[in-house]
Order: C-alpha cells, then sequence, then structure tokens
DNA sequence: CTGAAAGCGCTTACAG
DNA sequence: CTGAAAGCGCTTACAG
C-alpha cells in the first residue's frame, strides 16, 4: 500500500542497498542517481523513518528536557533549537516532566531506552545533576542557562549568558545616575545562573566602597514556587521594601519574574516609576517597551543560544570531544529606557565615575 | 547489548509473542504475568519504541503543527497539550514551519510519510487549508483557534473560544461605562477568531444604535508580520487615531498584540490610561496585571483549551466520529479592572443598559 | 560502485 | 491462552 524502497528497487532495477546508499547520501554512479531520482518522484516515495531508526545506530532524534515550556522565555529559546536541528535533519522532542522530580527521571530513563542521539537540558535548579545518568547512558548533552553544581566532578558542556557581566552593566548604569541605595529584588531558585548577575552587581557596588549586601540584610529573597505564585510572592516581598522607614532609590530585578513582581506592587501602590523609584531589569520583554517608563535592563540573545547549543551538540553527536567540556559563554545587551531617574546632579553621594 | 523482548522470552521461557501480548495489556496468564514483570524488573528491559512503530500500524505519535513556537500564547497551549497527550502515552513532536507555506507542505508530508496516529493543527490563517492533506491521508485532525473558511466543503474538528462572546462581554461593558465613540484596533490576520471577536463586539453597539464601523472607517486595519513588527506597526496605527481631530474616548484592542502596540504608543505619547483614554482588550496576561492602569480583558482557557483537544483527537484515533464535525467552544472570562474610565455619571450620551 | 542476504526488535495472523 | 514463523522497511558488512 506504502511506497518503500522495494518499490524503488522494482521501478529502477537496482538494489535496495543501492537506493539506501542514495538516501544516505554515499557515492553512487550518476546514471544511477538520476534513475532513483526518477522514482522517486513519481512513485512519490518518502523513507520510513522508523524503519531507518530501528535499523540504524543513531536515531537521529533529540530531545528537549525542560521543566515546563510555559514559561515566557523558553518559547524562544526552544523554538531556536527545534528551527536549527529541524534544519540538520533532526527529529526534535520535547520531554517536559513539570517540576516533578520523579517524572524527570523517568524521562530521562524514556529517552535512554529510545536511543536518542543527544539531549539539551534547561535545568530547574542548580543542584539538578540527573544530566550524570544520560552520560553513564552515552548519551551527549548541552546544558543551557546552567552551570550544574556537581560541574567539577561531572564535567559537562553549557551554554550560558553571561550573567556576571549583565548585572555589572546594570549597577555601573546606576551608579552614573547616582543611585547608592539600592535594593537587590531576588528570586529564590537554587540557581548559579542568578547568583552569577547578582555577584556582577554586587561587586561593581563593593569596588565603589558600598556594601549592597548590608543593606540587603532585613529583606530574605522570595522563596520559588510556580509562575503565577512567583509573581505573587515578588509582589508581596516588594510591598514590604516599600513600606519600610529608610526605602532604596533604585531596585534591582534579577529576572523577568521577579520584575513582573515588582512593577505589579507599584502599580498597586501607585508608586511611579522612576519618578518615585527606579527600576532595572536582567531580562528584557516586549512589555517592558509598552510601559509608561520603558524599563532599562540587560537582555539574553535566546535564539543565539538556541543555534550555539544545537551546533555544540551535533558537534559531540559527530563525536568531536576535542575542547570537552566546554562553556560556552555569550554576551548580553544592554538597554537603557525611561526607568531610572538621574539623582547624579541633585546628589554629592553620586559615583565619581563616568 | 541491549535488553530485547528475545532476553525476557528467554529468560521466562515463554515466547515473545506472549511478552509482546504482555506490553500490550492483552490477557495473558497469571504467572506468566508475575514471571515476565520479574524478567523485566531484573534485566531493566524497555520496549524499543522504533520497532514497535515500525511493525505496528500506529506510531503512537502525534504532531503539533504550529507555524512558531515563539508567540506568548501558545507555549502555555502547547504544554497542556503534550502535558496530556504524554499523560495517554503518547509521544508528542512540535512542528513549526515558521510562516514559510512550502515548508508546512514538507512538514505535512513528513508527517504522512511517518504515520502520525494524529495532528493538531494551530493554522496561520483562515485560508489555510492544508489539513485536507491530512484528512486525504487518513490522519485525524483537530484544529485550535480557527474555523478554516474551507470548513463547509471539507468538515473538520475545531476547538475554540467563543470569541463573539468574549467580543460583546467587552462592548457591554465599555457602554456601560457610557463609551460611545469606540475604536477597534484590529491586526489584519485574516482570521475568523479575530472576526468573531469583533462582530460581538460591534454587535452589542449596532443594537444600542450605535454604528462603529463607521467610526472606523477613515482607519485601515493593521497588516500582520512577524511578532516584533506586528507590535511596530500597531504602534504607528495608534499614533495616528491619537492625532485624529476627533479621537475616541476608548479602544478595543482585538488581541494580545495589537495591545501591545497601543500600550507602547501611549506610552510614548505620554497618554494616559484612562484618564486620556480607556482600553479593554481580548486576550489576558500577566503583563496586565502589572501595568498602572491594570487591563481590563477577555482571557481564554488554553490550559483547558488544550486538553479538549487532546480529547477530542484521542476520540477520532480510536475511530469514534459519531459527532463528527465538532465545534467544540470554550468560555472565556471577563475581568473588569481598571483601564476604562467612568464615563456614565458626566456624560448625557451614555447607554441605557445597566 | 553494486547486489544478495542477514537482521534491527517488535507484532500479528495462524494453528494449537 | 500460547508459540512458531513471517515480515514491517530499512541498513550494513561482505563479496564481487
Amino acid at each position: 500500500m506504502n511506497v518503500t524502497i522495494n518499490d524503488i528497487a522494482r521501478a529502477t532495477g537496482l538494489s535496495t542497498a543501492t537506493i539506501s546508499k542514495y538516501i544516505n547520501h554515499k557515492k553512487i554512479r550518476e546514471e544511477n542517481r538520476i534513475l532513483i531520482e526518477k522514482a522517486i518522484q513519481e512513485l512519490g516515495y518518502t523513507p520510513n523513518r522508523n524503519a531507518q531508526l530501528l535499523r540504524a545506530k543513531n536515531t537521529h532524534t533529540i530531545g528537549i528536557l525542560i521543566s515546563d515550556l510555559g514559561n515566557y522565555f523558553w518559547g524562544e529559546l526552544v523554538n531556536s533549537i527545534i528551527k536549527h536541528f529541524t534544519d540538520h535533519g533532526y527529529t526534535v522532542i520535547v520531554c517536559s516532566f513539570f517540576f516533578e522530580h520523579q517524572k524527570e527521571i523517568d524521562t530521562i530513563q524514556d529517552i535512554i531506552s529510545q536511543h536518542f542521539d543527544g539531549v539539551i537540558m534547561l535545568p530547574s535548579c542548580w543542584h539538578d545533576d540527573l544530566y550524570q545518568l544520560l552520560q553513564n547512558a552515552g548519551i551527549p548533552i548541552v546544558m543551557l542557562d546552567q552551570i550544574p553544581a556537581s560541574m567539577r566532578h561531572f564535567p559537562v558542556d553549557c551554554v550560558i549568558s553571561d550573567n556576571y557581566r549583565g548585572g555589572a552593566l546594570l549597577a555601573e548604569h546606576l551608579l552614573e545616575k547616582g543611585h547608592t541605595k539600592v535594593w537587590i529584588m531576588e528570586q529564590y531558585l537554587d540557581s548559579y545562573t542568578i547568583e552569577q548577575r547578582i555577584q556582577g552587581f554586587v561587586d561593581v557596588y563593593q569596588k565603589n566602597g558600598i556594601d549592597l549586601l548590608k543593606q540587603q540584610d532585613s529583606f530574605p529573597p522570595v522563596s520559588f514556587a510556580s509562575t503565577a505564585e512567583t509573581i505573587i510572592q515578588s509582589n508581596l516581598h516588594f510591598q514590604k521594601l516599600i513600606d519600610s522607614s529608610d526605602p532604596p532609590t533604585a531596585v534591582f530585578f534579577d529576572c523577568y519574574l521577579s520584575a513582573m513582581g515588582g512593577l505589579s506592587a507599584a502599580s498597586q501602590a501607585r508608586i511611579s516609576v522612576p519618578q518615585d523609584i527606579s527600576f532595572v531589569c536582567f531580562d528584557d520583554d516586549p512589555l517592558f517597551k509598552t510601559m509608561s517608563a520603558t524599563m532599562t535592563c540587560v537582555s539574553q540573545d535566546l535564539t543565539s543560544m538556541g543555534k550555539h547549543a544545537v551546533e555544540l551538540l551535533l558537534k559531540r553527536i559527530h563525536g568531536d570531544y576535542t575542547d570537552f567540556p566546554k562553556i560556552d559563554m555569550l554576551d548580553v545587551v544592554f538597554h537603557p529606557r525611561c526607568s531610572v531617574k538621574d539623582l547624579s546632579e541633585h546628589n554629592s553621594t553620586a559615583s565619581g565615575k563616568d
């Protein structure tokens, strides 16, 4: 009923072996190539992927292991990964585990038993070391957005934005504008990534003789749950900050979600940005350009991150481990917009830096 | 090297046929079931999916055909579809074609040649009739978010929000608040969905003796391109509206994207919502709660939409076509918030409705 | 470069 | 309910 490689063999008078060679881009005689292409055209043949996968060692299938696609950023990232792998003839399967640890383990077992060629992981936290299961099974993997805590003992390839630099850029901007009292609105995420952003931010202030960590003391970080809950919690947290007797002149949001919480809280409290308080955020979003005070922020290039991850994983799949383990760090971009008030002319404590 | 069904047959002294029956939940003797389960445990066997797929008719694979995952809403929707299909033991493959018509056709050919069990389509426009290719190949499909123009001649199952009702709810609210001069900010999308929203909105005004279409005359709809470009174009469009000699008191955004454009334009033009102008939007978004004037809007339940689509497709896959073609229409929810100014006390032209 | 033949791991009539 | 055997559509040494 369906057109198979046998039909093409029959139609051309060649053997299935030759047809197979053609399909797999191996050398065959020019006149045979023409014959085969004609037959494929006429009969409308497409290789049965399942048969190919069963027979061949590699499955040409890649898994994206991700907690939950419903996150804002991951759409663009996953999109980019799918696009680039598809261009290389791979099938991509998005494997979500919805933050359930057991389900993540099951999913990984599944991937192993199905002999995926490779996996791209978006770890949900710094201490997620499940990637080792994949490595032990001999499946190449690339981690995105996080350098796992177990990296030292179990090296792994990572593609990540320069989070430290991003935090530093934001701090420098705030200092230039004369902001010396800053609150860091931090989501507790067990995240190397977030830590680096904050470290970059804090270090710049430190170098200018200002200890932000001390200012931060009385305000514990927000604890993580679902996306929606994170916003609500960030919101509550932010209101406490505002109601304090000695509020800051600026807030640094460590990620998109904490910014949503802060924005929401400021809106409810009728606090104006940047008149009453200044905001900067790590991560950009279309919404940041639609607010009355467009948000000064640092953006990651998610499309590029996806591309880099695909290229690195492909390299490993092809057996090239010359630069393993590789930390591929991507530049971030600073976007000065309107959410920061310039205090430098009114305030003698402004940083001496230009 | 790998554990196969033969190993289990050998270990238990049974035939592969019996193991296969166990795997496929067919009736086997109780004592054999115990034997098999023990052997599977001990040897760590998992069926080779590719072999199953090659041999069996159904591949237990579902495709989600979508233009581009990088859209805000689709993350949640795709997430929900993946979750529910995975729970039913299916593998889900996200097939993106990035708005390229030829690529969409190629992808569909791929799906057919790989014998997917079913497909969920998110058509990029009303006149996308490529679903017929799938139907002709005997692959069940469910359309989301759109009822295709060719529906009459080529019926197909659809799951869709009650867009007409959503538009009507927004119009009723605006009328209650005394808004009689309204601009509809419409993205040109070749979309039944969008048309229904606007129709619902316009009809309510019509019933109250107000012809919005006439007001709208001089302002052509925005034409569609990429997400980013849509925002920019909506933005320009909106500025024209504002600069007109006889501006409206309220704007109805037909979707999230046009709202982004309008919000951005209002921000740049230093126009305050709802003091200077009122906004309502079809579609909700977390950002709408973070603005200084939280957005009054109507929301769709995307998670539920995904679930309904999965259930309907599963029914078709199992051969139950008793209610074909089915239009499964989902309720929308109205969220009154702060972006609409109450004109009814100052304005004698307010609607008589309560 | 080409072809004959074995086999990937499973399922499915068929006979018992 | 169970087993022997064929076969799904392809790829891969191997010999020519």
